[in-house]
DNA sequence: TGACTATATAACTCAGTAGTTATAAGTGTA
DNA sequence: TACACTTATAACTACTGAGTTATATAGTCA
């Protein structure tokens, strides 16, 4: 789950629409390649998967003999904050005040 | 200044090193060059910086003979905070398909 | 102007990536 | 067992990107 693999994951459009297309729910390899029919074929949405999944964007899950693949989301969160961090300082006070808030919702209690 | 651009210039550990050797001030290519000398010359140090300002990621200046790259911060931090919030920018169908999926399948009855 | 410095571009090579079709491997079912 | 279905892999092609060296362009200064 390197910050390389990861970035080099993200560079392709196409599976950043993937990853787009699972942010709801998880999806079998099927479902994802036929909503992609009409842009490349089956194979290629299979390489793309495992090149997802191999950067840690993705999980992976048999269930019979269908496969079905789902958002890593901390993965995604946190290396991106976490490069932000180190590339923009100016990011690192909006990250306090978004630990602050969030520290001001968890003692508040849990609710959403 | 398109996300797909951010992404493609974020793609490479080199440029992600540039970027992060900005952090703190602006420098001149030279600079950079040199920094970066041991890992390649200052022509691909050039192409870099390049590919960096037209992803709108740095800007660029010349000042008498020198030329001065500096963080773009605003670009960097948008853009991944939305694409972050939203999984993809150009996601919006898919996550509204995604969305539907899901609810179709709540409809239906956690069967898993 | 001419020499010197800083940066960008040209022309090229090489490696890797994205896509293709064909096929294999694994699973469920008659 | 045999067949259908789902997904992954093999083998291949074509393109793109990253690096190289050599050279052009632009600015500074004597």
């Amino acid at each position: 789950m390197s910050v390389d693999k990861i970035f080099e994951a993200l560079s392709s459009a196409p599976r950043r629409r993937i990853l787009a297309y699972l942010s709801k729910t998880d999806m079998t390899a099927g479902q994802i390649a036929e909503r992609f029919a009409d842009m490349m074929s089956q194979p290629a949405i299979s390489k793309h998967l495992s090149v997802l999944e191999n950067a840690g964007l993705v999980w992976r899950e048999k269930r019979g003999q269908n496969v079905h693949y789902g958002l890593q989301e901390d993965a995604l969160t946190g290396t991106l904050v976490h490069f932000l961090g180190e590339v923009c300082p100016r990011s690192r006070p909006y990250r306090k005040e978004s630990k602050a808030a969030a520290m001001r919702k968890q003692k508040k209690g849990g609710e959403t």
